[in-house]
DNA sequence: AGCATTACCCGCACGC
DNA sequence: TGCGTGCGGGTAATGC
């Protein structure tokens, strides 16, 4: 369920940050259980339970579509892929129990207070990493979009040194760390760019506005704690706000064209034909 | 050579 | 029942 809003949401109510919310943060790790042994990327499961018992949970943050939890030593990082959910719960049982407690869960964290932390994961391509240094994992990431270093000239250099189509570029995690399908074509309907568009072809202007665009849709993802499509992932209430994503049909809301589905990279693709060309206007 | 692009793959649930 | 689709990304093959 995640891009950078869906993730940072998680990670607001995993901290506590929500009214209501209990914190992670200072929990002790008693012990743990894993029912499905390669949503641990690494290391083994043996060491994995030997080293998480008796952490604490110092911090958690967030880079790209990764949680990295800040244990007193070492790191615990998680990335929920597809369909990977956490949640607290005080059901988990004991660090003994076998059984999950819900289907597809396949990792818990039980903690000192008798609650702990889920990762639930149908499709089971998320995964965990534990680990001394943050870098091993997270380092092929890009800028984080909202990084005040990323400035319009930066952005538009970066576009004319790839040289590549516009979606697969922003779906590319070490150009820009977080944006996935949807807020790539959200935010590329939003500067009015067409996906297949070659990145180096972008005025100045395109370029500023693209930028615009991707934090304005980030930011209004997070503001409606991201969105809850298909079956996974509830709470999100961004997906009422799409303008083109599984939009395939509707009006455009700019000029009434229907929207159309293409795909690219082998992922559907929500454009409006009209408002968003292929070649760049010519004056 | 070195990119950029494309194909395929990985479990599972859901809608048509 | 069968098929297409999917909030992701790694790897391998292919193309320029």
């Amino acid at each position: 369920m995640p891009e950078l809003p869906e993730v940072e949401t998680i990670r607001q109510v995993l901290i506590g940050k929500r009214a209501g919310e209990p914190s992670l943060l200072g929990q002790t790790i008693i012990g743990s259980s894993l029912f499905w042994s390669r949503t641990l990327a690494t290391p083994s499961p043996d060491v994995f339970k030997s080293f998480v018992k008796g952490r604490t949970i110092v911090d958690v943050n967030r880079r790209g579509k990764f949680l990295i939890f800040i244990l007193d030593e070492g790191y615990l990082i998680v990335h929920l892929r597809m369909s990977g959910d956490l949640r607290k719960a005080s059901n988990l049982g004991s660090p003994r129990t076998v059984e999950p407690v819900l289907p597809h869960d396949r990792a818990y964290l039980h903690f000192a207070t008798g609650w702990g932390l889920a990762f639930n994961d149908p499709r089971k391509f998320g995964r965990l990493w534990l680990t001394p240094d943050p870098q091993q994992v997270l380092k092929h990431l890009g800028i984080e979009p909202t990084d005040p270093q990323l400035t319009p000239e930066e952005f538009h250099q970066m576009l004319h040194t790839a040289r590549r189509q516009l979606k697969p570029l922003l779906l590319d995690q070490s150009f820009l760390a977080g944006i996935g399908n949807i807020y790539s074509d959200e935010a590329l309907f939003q500067a009015r760019l067409h996906p297949r568009r070659t990145s180096d072809t972008l005025s100045e202007t395109d370029s500023a506005e693209l930028l615009i665009a991707i934090r304005h849709v980030l930011e209004l993802g997070i503001q409606h704690n991201g969105a809850s499509i298909d079956w996974v992932y509830r709470g999100g209430a961004f997906q009422n706000y799409f303008q083109v994503y599984q939009q395939t049909g509707n009006p455009c809301p700019n000029c009434g064209t229907p929207i159309e589905r293409i795909v690219i990279s082998q992922r559907g693709t929500h454009i409006c034909p009209h408002c968003q060309t292929l070649q760049p206007e010519k004056n």
